[in-house]
DNA sequence: CTCCTTGTGTTGAAATTTCAACATACGTTC
DNA sequence: GAACGTATGTTGAAATTTCAACACAAGGAG
């Protein structure tokens, strides 16, 4: 366990919680390691819904199966990565999706009830955790539906403009640089790469932007005046 | 308050606390009551994110200036709807949004430092009020990511399937009745209605699915015998 | 019964997106 | 520097979606 603690207080369920304090807690919570091969299925559809995940080594996919029959990956984690929180926390029965592990690694499974109903030992980090587990909860909430506010706009131009305004925003800038390549930002907005960059090229065109890679300039007057 | 009591025990934050405990949890969190005139901003965007609101009366409506100058709303909400909690408990700075009174009526506000800071009486409820949220963030999360993974779909078929087979197998059923019109069905999946109707028509004629009004019934083999 | 409204299915044309294929630029490796 | 792989921009054709317009059925109001 000692070798993963810089995986764990990179966690944001321990953020401002402190080594000792940390280890003692994951006894109290009965947290336990568990070594998984390439492809193994960590948590199955239909389980009982109990742990809590984090990925300690290794890589871990959240799969489920599409309507034509695919296996359809809904999220890729990795070390320090927290997964099936929103499954233990909503009071949900069983999982509704796999959690299998993409390579070789460890995970760590907590059971959740011990983190949402308190101890009776006077143990300050525990409403640390909640607290943080909560924040957690809500920042993802606020990502999702960032998102789904961008892939609502039906055409490429206002998702990519929806996306860009909303980045120039969190930014309190005209200019930003964001975290994808073509491809990525294209998988992230829902459209097609080429009708992707083919877009951008028009709004440079129009002079409504300018961006070399992935740095991108609003020349728009937006709505930094008013609202 | 007191007129409002019923509305309040309805609110989920609530669930599991009785009239007489939420009364002083009220007072002892600060919450304040205050009218608001149609068309009045509730809260501001770029106010800092203080409360936790609750529709008593009337409606509300988060709205948003979309990339092309227009106003998009981004929810409505009514009696008994908890509004602006995921921006409290992520601990965002800012609002990113304005909430605005759709209709004249009465909105709880909450300070929300108190909900989710342990205060120091012995207040039980207390407890249950962050489990309350906790649970209710998570549910939020899943319901974004089921919409998510809909909308993610490129075709009106793919998010029409996604979305029926989704609820068919939450209802452990190849039959389920939506609660859609086809207009609202569109609008959540993000389509056009008259081509969600076509695509409708066709997957009836090529024998995928039977449906009348808003009952739906799937023949696929799905994936009930396996996973 | 008739008028009117609302919800739904149809249709064809216009607009947009996707797809496949290729051109170009850049950085790396040898 | 040459060869190579990756990232990006371009293009035209095919597929899909949107849009506008209309037909039709069901239910209510008069």
């Amino acid at each position: 366990m000692q070798k993963y603690m810089d995986c764990l207080t990179a966690c944001p369920l321990f953020t401002g919680i402190e080594e000792g304090g940390l280890l003692s807690a994951l006894t109290c919570l009965g947290a336990h390691v568990r070594r998984c091969e390439k492809g193994e299925t960590i948590l199955a559809e239909g389980d009982p819904v109990r742990y809590l995940g984090i990925v300690l080594s290794g890589a871990v996919q959240i799969v489920r199966m599409g309507y034509d029959g695919s296996r359809s990956i809904l999220s890729k984690l990795g070390p320090s990565d927290l997964f099936a929180e929103a499954f233990t926390c909503s009071g949900m029965e069983k999982m509704p999706v796999d959690a299998i592990a993409a390579e070789k690694g460890d995970v760590l499974l907590i059971p959740a009830a011990r983190i949402l109903h308190p101890c009776d030992h006077p143990c300050g980090d525990h409403h640390r955790m909640i607290y943080n587990l909560m924040r957690i909860l809500a920042t993802k909430n606020l990502a999702f539906h960032r998102r789904l506010e961008i892939t609502a706009q039906r055409t490429t131009r206002g998702k990519l403009m929806t996306y860009l305004l909303l980045e120039a925003r969190q930014a309190h800038s005209r200019s930003l640089t964001i975290p994808f390549d073509r491809q990525e930002l294209a998988d992230y907005l829902g459209v097609d790469r080429s009708g992707l960059s083919a877009e951008i090229g028009r709004l440079r065109r129009e002079g409504v932007l300018s961006c070399t890679r992935n740095h991108f300039t609003l020349h728009t007057a937006g709505e930094d005046e008013q609202a």
